[in-house]
RNA sequence: CCCCCCAUAGCCCAACUGGCAGAGGCAGCCGACUUAAAAUCGGCACAGUCAGGGUUCGAAUCCCUGUGGGGGGACCA
């Protein structure tokens, strides 16, 4: 294995001495890579007012920023190609282009490379960021590297602490006590959206379990209709399935809230239910056994029934997410002894406890209705509890459905009330309705919303993140640290330890707790949590419009006026947690007044996977394609442009598909090219109007379909173009026009002009032997001659009875009476329609005629 | 169980959104160059669009059913 990669690198260490002459993409690189340094063709200068006045029109292209863990790899590579495809395009078209580059520095790994090393997580840090930047230098993303940011920096996450305070003012931050996900590994909580479907850590891998704590929340859920609602703008430039997963995350549901009052107790207990109409099919109710309620009726509960629930509730609480999410698991419960009343009508209704009841979902508390939804049915026929159908639902044909009770099968269905007084003949959908009145009226229930999301848990108990800026009191007193005081730093990690105990390290750190105000000489004690990283990222792209402004955020004119992102791209890994809370964030500050726009992005755009061998690249898998290594091996362009080339950007990529070596040939073919026009070719300047027609006809077509392609994401579609670029226009150098011919150059011109989306190095060089200064990044994009895109003669297609039958060359401007007599003199077509009857005549010019027949009568 | 997306040459993928199934690449085959090979250059061949039904003059494209794959949600009331 070894000694076949070293022979491999020396036949192409060869290969490369060999060509000296030729295409070399080493020499190339180490060409432009300086003068790029020198020119910063990319940055922007976002503060003046000509920058925020809207004169010129404006693009902030954007890639989610990378994590540093390590050298970039394959992901990066791909994810920053397609980004920088987009953001190279807009330059191209005549916009301002932002396009900033930074580090999502704060987080886990670092911490945990801390402790395995017994180094400062710091310096980790620090050290993979300088070494991403070092490979993104040569990979030459087309980044403004004056902004850069890091959001472990003193000087973000200060800014992290404002919103945070902000939030905390709004009253949108705020402390409860609640059941969380709890990572055993890591020993910190997580927020919902890192928990897998599967009940791991998306993080560790771990099983999550529940544990009761207080943690620190973000009230999302107060944005949950805006955030469901606003999608609805984004279809068509957010991908289909992005929008599909945040919807069904964030599972609105409406139907109906309903008060039953429980014998023995004062206050009256509110069910939420999507079916109103069945509440006369109310047989038994169900609350959750880790709920308060439980806990309150069982404590007024006979001796016998307080054991059987305290035994339930135990069981229920050593079971971890997984068990508890297995399907099709036997009912469990116990009698609460306690009864219900049904408001509708009065019945006295047994109240049990059951796991199948969630405490934090709805008012985790629920009308059992079992003839109409399966669960119920389940338990109803465990605990022999009585099954009442209430609608009356038919099969296809029209014929009742067997009784549930019996069957075993709730009815969910389509049907007509019955056995359920007013309701009674009413469809599904307007008993729903009257049900929802019925209630209204008689004040013992109304129309309401559940939803699956659930407020974003912000606090971790780790080391390396945003310390939350809230001071605590012996007394339970909080305050919210002053704001000339921020930020609150990160105190050295030496001499602490990092090891995850299921506390904030923080909080040993006891001279960097302590706080004595020294007005009154309280003592006052830090609050020892950091905040999740996601809140990091869900503004820093406000950032990047000041990301060296000490006195404020960012600053509100200019990011009104290059706000918002008009293209983000990233992984779908993000589908929910970073983009939902992005928008969350964007949202409040848009209504605390600081931003105009309440959408953060505006066009998103997600690649797919690299893998190996149909399978995600991993170290362990023994598949791993190392990004430095073939950046190394093959240069920035050939990996660009094969990443760029193997198919459309969301779809995943397997690298034993593609060809590095079929890209190279390609650049090297591109080059030749520039090449042969340096030596042999019309000058710089000449005109094009004399040129080859043919050659002209193709350059111009190019011109005209890039952008439109450019646009819709079709990536790989324009290098297709591009190579058939390349060949016609060798074709005309070899063997037609010939290399003199304007038209060469004007290929050559457009070649270099377009490429340099996917292989800045080589249309830089291309450029330069055209004779111009660089950079061909700044280069407007030649528009393509409308003129020179009609052909004189097309080919027609001839169908009788959907078959071709001939192909006519006709004038492209043909009538359609010219046209369809065309087709009818044509033998060909006159044979295939012998001695039948034309039913019908279709003619679209230039394209087709086609021709329906009968048999003659 | 519910929702979303996808299926085109051996492989990766195009097809102006209903109008000749093929743009491009990989692999393959033939030829040129070479003592030979690699590289390079020139050329060739390859599928009727997952299956079945429907709409239409005309379907890869629209509709229905199914199969296979990918993703999301799911004891969510």
């Amino acid at each position: 294995m070894r000694a076949i990669r070293i022979e491999i690198e020396v036949c192409v260490t060869e290969q490369q001495g060999r060509d000296a002459e030729g295409y070399d993409f080493q020499a190339i690189q180490d060409r432009w890579l300086p003068v790029w340094d020198e020119l910063k063709p990319f940055e922007v200068d976002t503060a003046g007012a000509a920058a925020q006045s809207g004169e010129r029109p404006k693009k902030y292209v954007l890639d989610m920023f990378p994590y540093p863990s390590g050298d970039l790899h394959m992901g990066h590579a791909e994810a920053f190609c397609f980004g920088d495809v987009l953001a190279r395009y807009w330059r191209g078209q005549g916009y301002d282009v932002l396009h900033p580059i930074g580090w999502d520095s704060f987080g886990l790994p670092a911490e945990n490379a801390a402790i395995k090393r017994g180094v400062d997580p710091r310096e980790w840090t620090y050290a993979n960021i300088a070494q991403q930047k070092a490979s993104f230098r040569i990979y030459a993303p087309s980044f403004d590297w004056s902004r850069v940011l890091h959001t472990s920096d003193p000087e973000y996450y200060r800014w992290n602490q404002w919103l945070f305070l902000k939030m905390y003012e709004k009253g949108l931050a705020y402390r409860k006590a609640s059941w969380v996900n709890w990572d055993p590994v890591d020993q910190t909580v997580l927020a919902n959206e890192q928990v897998l479907a599967d009940g791991t850590s998306e993080r560790s891998g771990a099983v999550v379990v529940k544990k009761k704590l207080t943690q620190w929340y973000f009230r999302i859920t107060d944005y949950a209709d805006r955030l469901l609602d606003d999608l609805d703008a984004l279809e068509g430039q957010w991908p289909a399935k992005v929008l599909n997963m945040q919807r069904n995350w964030i599972g609105r549901s409406r139907g109906a809230e309903v008060e039953f009052e429980i014998e023995g107790r004062e206050q009256k207990v509110p069910v939420f239910t999507t079916r109103p109409d069945t509440l006369h099919g109310a047989t038994f109710m169900v609350v959750a056994p880790d709920s308060d309620l439980a806990a309150e009726l069982a404590e007024g509960a006979s001796e016998e029934a307080r054991a059987a629930f305290r035994d339930y509730l135990a069981a229920t609480q050593k079971q971890t997410e997984i068990e508890r999410q297995s399907a099709d698991r036997e009912k469990t419960g116990v009698f609460l002894d306690h009864f219900a009343v049904n408001p509708v009508n009065g019945e006295r209704i047994p109240v049990w406890a059951s796991d199948y009841v969630l405490a934090d979902y709805g008012h985790g508390a629920i009308m059992a209705v079992p003839a109409h939804d399966q669960r119920d049915l389940d338990f109803a026929l465990k605990f022999e509890l009585p099954v009442r159908v209430v609608v009356d639902v038919r099969d296809a044909d029209g014929a009742p459905l067997p009784d549930p009770a019996e069957s075993g099968v709730a009815t969910a269905g389509e049907g007509v009330l019955v056995n359920s007084g007013e309701l009674d003949g009413l469809p599904k959908t307007e008993a729903i309705a009257r049900a929802v009145e019925v209630l209204e009226e008689r004040g013992t229930g109304r129309a309401a919303t559940t939803y699956r999301l659930r407020d974003w848990l912000i606090s971790r108990q780790r080391y390396w993140g945003t310390p939350i800026p809230i001071l605590h009191h012996e007394n339970g007193e909080m305050r919210p640290v002053d704001a000339d005081a921020l930020p609150v730093e990160l105190p050295a990690s030496e001499g602490l330890d990092l090891k995850p105990k299921g506390a904030s390290p923080l909080g040993a750190a006891t001279e960097w707790a302590t706080v004595v105000d020294p007005e009154t000489g309280d003592t006052w004690t830090r609050d020892p949590d950091t905040m999740d990283t996601f809140v990091d990222s869900s503004w820093y792209y406000l950032r990047f419009l000041s990301s060296n402004d000490a006195t404020q955020a960012f600053d509100p004119a200019a990011v009104n006026a290059w706000g918002p992102i008009d293209q983000y791209a990233g992984g779908v890994e993000h589908a929910i947690l970073h983009l939902l809370y992005s928008r969350f964030i964007t949202k409040v500050l848009h209504d605390l007044g600081y931003l105009e726009f309440d959408e953060p992005f505006t066009a998103l755009l997600n690649q797919g996977m690299v893998l190996q061998d149909g399978a995600k690249m991993s170290k362990s898998k023994g598949n791993l394609v190392e990004f430095a290594s073939e950046l190394k091996a093959h240069g920035a362009d050939a990996l660009r442009v094969t990443l760029a080339f193997a198919g459309p950007p969301e779809d995943d990529i397997d690298w034993a598909d593609v060809s590095v070596q079929g890209s190279a040939k390609f650049l090297a073919r591109a080059w030749r090219i520039a090449d042969d026009v340096q030596g042999a070719g019309a000058p710089r300047g000449a005109s094009f109007a004399e040129g080859d027609a043919g050659l002209r006809r193709a350059t111009h077509r190019l011109l005209a379909d890039a952008p439109g392609l450019v646009e819709a994401y079709k990536f790989n579609v324009v290098v297709a173009r591009l190579m058939e670029q390349v060949n016609v226009t060798r074709k005309a150098i070899d063997s037609g026009a010939g290399v003199a011919d304007a038209a060469v150059r004007e290929s050559a011109e457009a070649i270099a002009v377009i490429l340099s989306l996917f292989a800045p190095y080589a249309a830089e060089d291309m450029w330069a032997k055209l004779g111009y200064e660089p950079s061909v990044a700044l280069v407007e994009w030649p528009k393509a001659d409308e003129s020179l895109l009609v052909e004189d003669e097309v080919t027609m297609v001839v169908q009788v009875d959907g078959k071709v039958r001939d192909r006519l060359t006709l004038p492209a401007s043909v009538s359609e009476a010219d046209a369809e007599a065309a087709a009818r003199a044509s033998a060909a077509v006159q044979r295939a329609i012998g001695d039948r009857q034309i039913v019908n005549v279709i003619v679209r010019v230039p394209k087709i005629v086609s021709i329906a027949t009968k048999p003659a009568a």
